[in-house]
RNA sequence: GGGCGAUUAGCUCAGCUGGUUCAGAGCACUUGGUUUACACCCAAGGGGUCACAAGUUCGAAUCUUGUAUCGCCCA
């Protein structure tokens, strides 16, 4: 048969993905089958392909594909997610190079170039996906702001509300003064930068003591409210009740106590700002401090500061140094480098800013979604997980889920002046307000809510939404709960805890029975695969060198569930070896000259029966791995036994010799073989199983749909007499090796009469496949030692070979010598242990016979070397 | 400061319920091999006091505690 030396992986990859789409294989309907569920965590839609998809997915894919083969009705759900800020952002910087901002252009101008540009180039990473073999149902895909994904997003907040599980408070955020806008934290950079430490003093009302603070911010004295020093410090603890005066202003403020405080900070005294410094705002929540805001949206300063007033932030700085060093307030200035935050985008520094924003009540959701995970109903792997969801959900802060955004779901709340009416239309919203005001109400009078809300308050009701379960019942009966999650640790927090959340909110029902985190990809120095370090590779690029199957295996081949994979190339380049290996003995099978004529030899029936034995320990092993998600060592079983057992050791066996011929029931039986082992890889391995699978004989089916191969019982006693056989062979070839005899030279090897493997059943078959394996003429008994031959040791046998020249003696003298020493401490370890009444009394029978077996087995041992030794002497 | 985790061969990591599937894989290394499916390969080999210390146990890489070093998350 004709073949390609190489199996040219692009048109194959592309070949099999289009059948397999044309064939609908990855569609999923309800049906009468046991379903098998995974919704996708939505990739950004504006993203590619990065390393952490790969492996991720890879997963995924596994495992739908496993489910797949074992007849259950498999449906992963694609789809992606809107991201808010990213995708904002990406449009805020296309319209700039067109000279637009987003104010010139109005919300909802805004919000169609924003869909323009989403249609336009969202979406890629689901096609680069295809490259990669996954098998989605793409008829399912879905995007959180389609209109069933925003409907169920509309539903969850106006139930919410409705339920007193939101409410609008104040909170502290990231505000970029210059495009006066709000930043979440991952648009914040904060680097050390040079700056001073003011050291003020403030008066102590009704007393001439001073307390003396430490401050890099003077320009927020005048909205101080608070000295707060550390309880145990005893350098203030007189000044208990005691009220200080604030510079510049001559207000008097508390002097409080609280841990928060570092003793060995400047001074040990700390003003407290509450509206302009994160830290002093959850003071000030502590002791019901009063808060004052001092700053305009634009960072200059407002009437509040009483002086300095319309200065920029950093103008009334320096004056307000000036001023306090001519009150004599100020003690030092000392240089100092302290962490400051800049905005991506403006590079303007971030102002801390108290704003009115929509929470949500956590506490009042985090019962059943902690004791499901408590409790083991939704399942962690790796177990280790379960800590950290329960240190977070024991100290759950409520979400803030508002974004100053458009590009989002836009927050279904309505004013008019002070009064909020939350309602999923505007219509509803006209109809509460008449309710409540008692009159009637124009549209024009309710004011919608200007922000979005947060990306992940969509996200958090994938699992019910992608299956429409927010108005239709009939597909979440069937996949719901999803059999599976398969993400990142790292967002356990934003996401995990939040859908288990949700599902219970609204389904109460878990969205999902179990959840496996996979590790971050590193590059092989450790660090973080990111953009600046320029230290990810192109996700395509390596499909494109090392094949989709190539990569997918590098992914696999040393990322168990949790831990961290450090990617390399080499990795990769392992799974494209793998692939030639599989692909060459194709090619050796196809090609063997077939003699219809021939008897199937006793040798190759032995061969074809171990390696079924084999294959069945391997496919047990391996379905051992996927019920504890141990995918990594479930792809380790399969090339080990693939490039190992059926390669390395069964095809040797069967191979007739060069110019022979062989029989075709060892052929046909081998095709079975090799055949079952495609499926057993497939999931893995998609499009180099398929491939192989069609050209090793006619099909009924395509690998992808197939039925994963079962495990049969196992004859141990063949098992046990193989490993033997290959040991002898082992040795025998090392022998040869050390003489160091050409390929081509045989040689004759004899055993004793009380051999135990050579008086089985078998033993034609084993002597076949000796003489077959280790270079050999002839294979006979001999009684006595015999002087003229080389002996060696295998197991607890002895062998003698014909070799045309002796072994060094030296050298085999001291590694006997060597071997015995070691076998001596060997069985003085074991013997101590058998003397010992605790030993033999409390130790399972087993284990105490197994320790008597190894003494004998190595007096044995010792016996046969002594007598080599003697030889050499 | 609070929490989580790691430390096993030169490198990257497996090692599940303590006991021959217990010290293992890949890469790297040494020796030999190419008219023979595969040099993207074959055969054979070398290499580890399982971070350190104590404890539990008949028995510890595995369980407990402490120490050291490193990593990550939260503040």
């Amino acid at each position: 048969m004709d073949m390609n030396n190489e199996f040219s992986h692009k048109e194959i990859e592309e070949k099999w993905y289009n059948h397999w789409l044309e064939k609908e294989y990855f569609k999923s309907t309800p049906d009468e089958r046991e379903p098998f569920s995974i919704v996708i965590p939505p990739p950004n839609v504006t993203g590619v392909l990065h390393m952490g998809h790969m492996l991720n997915n890879t997963i995924q894919d596994i495992l739908i594909r496993k489910a797949r083969l074992d007849g259950k009705n498999a449906c992963w759900v694609p789809g992606t997610d809107h991201a808010s800020i990213a995708t904002e952002a990406k449009v805020v910087k296309m319209l700039r190079e067109q000279g637009v901002t987003k104010s010139e252009l109005g919300r909802d101008k805004f919000l169609e170039k924003a869909f323009e540009w989403k249609d336009k180039y969202g979406g890629i990473i689901l096609k680069q996906l295809r490259k990669l073999g996954a098998s989605c149902d793409w008829d399912r895909t879905a995007f959180t702001m389609d209109e069933t994904r925003s409907d169920a997003v509309i539903k969850a907040f106006v139930d919410l509300y409705n339920e007193g599980k939101l409410y609008r408070g104040l909170r502290m955020v990231n505000w970029d003064p210059q495009a006066q806008t709000v930043l979440s934290n991952e648009e914040v950079i904060y680097s050390s930068e040079n700056s001073k430490l003011h050291k003020v003093q403030y008066k102590i009302a009704g007393s001439d003591e001073v307390i003396t603070i430490a401050t890099t911010r003077p320009e927020t004295i005048m909205g101080d409210t608070a000295i707060a020093v550390h309880p145990d410090d005893p350098r203030y603890s007189h000044l208990k009740g005691a009220r200080a005066i604030v510079p510049m202003v001559d207000r008097e403020i508390p002097i409080i106590f609280d841990d928060y405080v570092d003793l060995e900070f400047g001074t040990g005294a700390l003003k407290v700002t509450p509206a302009h410094d994160v830290n002093d705002y959850e003071i000030g929540k502590r002791h019901q401090l009063e808060t004052i805001d001092i700053f305009n949206a634009d960072g200059t300063l407002n009437e509040n500061a009483k002086v300095f007033i319309g200065e920029d932030r950093f103008v009334a700085r320096k004056m307000a140094v000036k001023l306090l060093e001519e009150l004599g307030a100020l003690v030092e200035v000392e240089d100092y480098q302290n962490n400051v935050g800049r905005s991506e985008r403006t590079n303007a520094i971030v102002e801390p800013r108290l704003s009115l924003q929509w929470y949500v009540d956590m506490k009042k959701l985090v019962k059943p979604a902690l004791d499901a995970v408590e409790q083991d109903i939704v399942e962690f792997f790796p177990k280790n997980q379960k800590n950290l969801y329960r240190h977070w959900m024991e100290n759950i802060r409520d979400w803030c889920i508002s974004r100053q955004l458009w590009w989002g779901h836009r927050i279904p709340a309505y004013y008019i002046d002070e009064e909020v009416f939350v309602a999923s239309s505007i219509e509803d919203a006209i109809a509460l307000a008449e309710e409540k005001l008692g009159r009637s109400v124009d549209a024009s009078e309710l004011k919608q809510d200007e922000d979005v809300l947060d990306t992940w308050f969509s996200s958090w009701l994938w699992p019910i939404s992608v299956f429409d379960g927010f108005s239709n019942q009939e597909e979440l009966d069937y996949y719901y709960p999803t059999s599976v999650l398969v993400t990142g640790w790292d967002i356990i927090f934003l996401w995990v805890a939040r859908m288990i959340m949700a599902g219970y909110e609204w389904k109460n029902e878990k969205p999902f029975q179990h959840v496996y985190f996979t590790g971050m990809v590193r590059d092989k120095k450790g660090r973080k695969m990111s953009k600046s370090l320029g230290n990810s590779p192109d996700a395509l690029q390596l499909i494109e060198e090392f094949s989709a199957d190539g990569v997918r295996f590098g992914m696999m081949n040393s990322s168990p569930a949790g831990g961290d994979l450090l990617f390399d190339d080499k990795l990769c380049a392992q799974g494209k070896n793998f692939i030639n290996k599989i692909w060459n003995a194709l090619k050796l099978i196809k090609n063997f000259s077939v003699d219809e004529n021939l008897e199937m030899s006793a040798k190759n029936k032995v061969a074809l029966s171990w390696i079924r034995n084999e294959m069945s320990k391997t496919i047990e092993q391996v379905e051992k791995d996927f019920k504890s998600y141990r995918l990594s060592e479930a792809l380790t079983t399969m090339y080990s036994f693939i490039w190992t057992d059926f390669c390395s050791w069964f095809l040797e066996m069967i191979k007739p010799e060069y110019g022979q011929s062989i029989d075709s029931k060892t052929v046909g039986e081998t095709l079975n073989v090799f055949s079952e082992m495609m499926v057993m890889l497939h999931p893995f391995m998609p499009f180099l199983t398929e491939e192989v699978y069609h050209i090793l004989k006619k099909q009924e089916t395509d690998c992808c749909v197939a039925s994963y191969p079962t495990t049969k019982d196992l004859d141990s006693d063949l098992l046990n007499e193989i490993t033997e056989l290959k040991a002898l062979i082992t040795s025998t070839r090392d022998v040869r090796n050390k003489a160091q005899l050409k390929k081509s030279v045989y040689v004759d090897l004899f055993y004793r009469e009380d051999n135990a493997l050579f008086l089985k059943e078998n033993k034609e078959a084993y002597i076949a496949i000796v003489r077959h394996l280790a270079g050999i003429e002839n294979m006979s008994i001999v009684n006595d030692d015999q002087n003229n031959l080389t002996a060696f040791l295998s197991g607890t046998s002895k062998y003698f070979i014909d070799l045309p020249q002796e072994l060094d003696a030296e050298t085999e003298l001291k590694k006997i010598e060597e071997e015995i020493t070691y076998l001596n401490g060997f069985m003085n370890s074991i013997q101590k242990k058998l003397s010992n009444e605790r030993f033999v009394n409390n130790a399972p029978a087993a284990v105490v016979d197994k320790e008597r077996k190894k003494l004998s087995d190595a007096e044995a041992r010792i016996k046969i070397l002594e007598e080599n030794k003697a030889k050499y002497a």
